[in-house]
DNA sequence: CGGTATCCTCGAAGATACTG
DNA sequence: CAGTATCTTCGAGGATACCG
């Protein structure tokens, strides 16, 4: 059956969403999760590197959103844990990967708009 | 010049975003834009028809949003002022309609992870 | 290195009532 | 009909310090 988002509610999870669109970006939403899942498309992070690649995300919400997104089932993190120093690295899961064509259509449509009026400002 | 997210600030419209999915998100994220979009990609919709359509949203919620999009550009908003009622139809913008293809491309996972364990729960 | 713990701010969204 | 006006709640996200 294919939901339409009209007149009625999809339950999924324990949450309750008025459309189909509300439940991706329910997963994608938010100031951060696209960006580290644009991040992620193109192979294995550690922790480390996602902050720098975010300079502005502070460490406690990097964490809670990698958390929201292992959760979702759409990251995978991996700890190889031996002694300190501790080594944890975060990738797509196989459910996350098909999320790839959508993470660069909405990055493409977002650089139309800034090569129209857009200004690269800093470079760290 | 292609932006390409890593380490650097793109300015648009007085707002600093990390990445080029941040603009997209920041203009049909929230929990209510894109469902306001995804009503308004098949035609006109007046207030009213809008707000039936989705009949969780408050009516200040709903007018906010729609505000929003007008000032980013990707909703009309037409008034057809004669004497009350009033009339009030919004619809797409071209630039909106650039966001049809990605709109139904979210909702076309979301309804993936539905149909796989979602649940229609109510009928208003 | 890869996080937590605490505390805090701020804006998105809701409830309800009212209006041109 | 198509909203505004007020007031309130709630949680995402930030600042800073500390931990195994």
């Amino acid at each position: 059956m294919k939901l339409n988002c009209k007149s009625q509610m999809i339950s999924l999870n324990g949450k309750l969403y008025p459309c189909t669109t509300s439940i991706t970006m329910d997963i994608i939403g938010g100031k951060w999760k696209s960006v580290i899942l644009y991040h992620l498309k193109d192979g294995t992070l550690r922790y480390n590197e996602l902050r720098k690649s975010m300079p502005v995300v502070t460490e406690r919400t990097l964490s809670l959103q990698l958390k929201q997104l292992e959760k979702d089932g759409v990251v995978y993190r991996k700890e190889y844990s031996g002694k300190p120093p501790l080594r944890v690295e975060y990738s797509l899961t196989d459910l996350g990967q098909t999320l790839v064509p959508l993470l660069e259509m909405i990055s493409a449509w977002g650089d139309t708009l800034a090569e129209a009026g857009g200004e690269v400002v800093s470079n760290r």
